[in-house]
RNA sequence: GCGCCCGUAGCUCAGUUGGAUAGAGUAUUGGUUUCCGAAGCCAAGGGUCACAGGUUCGACUCCUGUCGGGCGCGCCA
């Protein structure tokens, strides 16, 4: 029953088949079927006849009757018509798509996830942010788009692994090391000794406030107890380090995003990748020393000019552990990476794909995949606020989940094609929650649930309803709406665009809305009553899987 | 100067490997509640899809150029 609700293979099929009869040779046509934007053109779309229209040398209308005639017969199929240049228009019988109903209650939390991944594992890497400060506005939104990115590959069937890479060693992080211990000395920012480049914001002062009580730091991924002795910079930067993390942790929980692995910088170089690394790369050829330094000939591989690989000082470049970082990821068997960033460090891709090319290993040229998302800026008071994590003057992501709530800041990072420039406006989003279009679908939501407890029966009896009664216009629309679900989910998955499940919340609860204004639910007819409220809890569901996608709350009452 | 992203209604944004008459929200205007939640619904107005060429049965979508905005161009990460 799942399978036959999949019109859109169904259609493929049949037309694949048509198509290898009215035109044998041309059967390396692709087969597009679509959704109409108008209810008149039907509920799918077949441009079959107008591609064929050049190759055949015949008239594509002419075409489009020889593939109706060809097409085998489908219980489904209500109607078909050839419409405009040459679309062969297909309606689907309304009984077929009354199924839908049943098996969304039937599947429950499953309905809407595919086989698409095959269980293929897949790596997807995001927030990333250096343990040197709170996340703010930016990181935020690589948190929900990344995460709902996963929800999106895990629902269509991949095998998900979450990601969270940082920098633990390094000159930012002296630099951070450096900030603390000169708090701990009592030297404040505005002090004239204080380092050009060093940390300004308040909370450098609490980390080394808790340093010196000698606290103990518990973050997902490692545990340190403060010495507090000021002069132990190894020791005030691990504690640095992990008390940052926590906080992150801290903020990440709140947003209710988790990760299954912390890859660090420093251990890239102590379990002796980076010097693996190097030394393939020296041995592929595609390295050269000048002016004291080791260079990667990327201009090999797509880049503008070649890169420092190991700077005359003796240090390695940031490029180096990550292309090693990308090969230990490739060792541990993603068939697929992704990594989500902010588009600012675009110019990373050609590098670290450049990197792996030239370990000469068989990984992809393509590999991995990027997905980035352009800058965040904050409206507050209709002004914009400068991120600025020296001048310690940013938006914090907690900032954002305390004024505006969890649900309405993910919806709002989330919800935007990642390309597109985003101005989270402050006061907007907690002055006028209630436009919010997430109160919108949650409201839908909270109505079928309001509808079900006064109705009070069991589940098991809308299992038994009869759907044949569902085929006013407001059913139907509804009905097409959960039977698109699947669809969404391949489609988010397959263009990495997380943003399409809101956009089809928005759709699916505006359907609801109509339908609910426009009917009763609890009617005396007993036969219609149940039919209608297995539809709509029907609805309730899918908003509920969506909205878990989003990692949105499916409040009961609100 | 070079590279990447963007430009769609007053505002914020969708637009499914090129499809039929370009869509939502918001704002504005009008209507809607003896009845399951009005955080709702119904309707109206609002467009040279930045601009100019090109490709073809067909372009918001692809190509070239121009203009405008963002980001990046380090032996920083």
């Amino acid at each position: 029953m799942h399978a036959f609700l999949n019109f859109k293979s169904h259609l493929t099929e049949l037309f694949a088949q048509a198509l290898r009869e009215v035109a044998p040779g041309a059967m390396q046509t692709e087969i597009l079927i679509e959704r109409p934007k108008l209810a008149a053109h039907g509920d799918y779309a077949c441009n079959l006849a107008m591609q064929l229209a050049k190759p055949l040398r015949k008239p594509p209308r002419d075409i489009a009757k020889a593939l109706i005639a060809a097409l085998p017969a489908s219980e489904a199929i209500e109607k078909m018509e050839i419409a405009g240049a040459g679309f062969i228009n297909v309606f689907i019988s309304t009984a077929a798509k009354q199924h839908v109903v049943h098996g969304v209650l039937q599947q429950g939390t499953g309905y809407g996830h595919i086989h698409l991944g095959a269980g293929r594992k897949v790596g997807v890497e995001f927030v990333s942010a250096n343990p040197t400060g709170p996340l703010h506005v930016g990181h935020g939104r690589g948190a929900a788009v990344g995460d709902c990115l996963c929800n999106v590959l895990s629902a269509a069937g991949w095998n998900v692994t979450r990601e969270f890479y940082y920098n633990d060693a390094g000159v930012q992080i002296d630099n951070l090391t450096r900030s603390v211990q000169l708090r701990c000395l009592g030297i404040t920012p505005d002090h004239p000794s204080w380092p050009e480049d060093g940390y300004r914001g308040d909370y450098i002062a609490e980390v080394a406030e808790a340093y010196l009580a000698r606290e103990t730091v518990e973050a997902d991924d490692q545990h340190v107890k403060a010495s507090g002795d000021v002069k132990d910079a190894e020791a005030i930067r691990h504690f640095a380090v992990a008390y940052l993390r926590r906080e992150q942790d801290i903020d990440l929980r709140a947003f209710g995003v988790k990760f299954d692995v912390f890859a660090l910088e420093s251990a890239l170089y102590t379990d002796g990748k980076v010097g693996e690394t190097v030394d393939r790369l020296i041995a592929s050829g595609h390295t050269y020393e000048q002016d004291d330094a080791l260079w990667l000939r990327t201009t090999d591989f797509g880049d503008d000019k070649d890169r420092v690989m190991r700077k005359s000082d003796g240090t390695y470049t940031y490029f180096v552990p990550d292309v090693a970082y990308h090969l230990d990821k490739w060792r541990r068997g993603f068939v697929r990476v992704i990594n989500e960033q902010g588009a600012d460090h675009h110019s990373t891709i050609t590098r670290v794909r450049a990197g792996l090319q030239a370990l000469d290993m068989g990984i992809p040229q393509g590999w991995p995949d990027y997905v980035l998302h352009q800058m965040v800026t904050v409206l507050k008071s209709g002004e914009e606020v400068k991120i600025s994590k020296r001048a310690g003057s940013y938006v914090t992501l907690r900032d954002l989940i305390d004024e505006v709530g969890c649900d309405a800041t993910r919806y709002f990072l989330a919800a935007r094609h990642p390309d597109s420039q985003l101005v989270f406006d402050i006061d907007l989003a907690k002055s006028k929650s209630n436009d919010n279009p997430v109160y919108y679908i949650q409201y839908a939501h909270a109505r079928i649930c309001a509808v079900m407890a006064q109705w009070g029966g069991e589940r098991k009896a809308l299992m038994r309803s009869d759907v044949s009664l569902l085929d006013n216009g407001y059913e139907t629309a509804l009905l097409q709406r959960l039977i698109d679900y699947p669809q969404l989910i391949e489609h988010a998955a397959q263009e990495l665009a997380p943003h399409l499940i809101a956009f089809y919340l928005r759709d699916l609860a505006a359907d609801f809305h109509s339908y609910y204004n426009a009917s009763r639910f609890l009617v005396d007819d007993e036969a219609v009553k149940l039919a209608r409220l297995a539809l709509v809890a029907a609805v309730a569901q899918v908003i509920h899987n969506g909205l878990a996608l989003l990692g949105v709350n499916a409040p009961e009452k609100m």
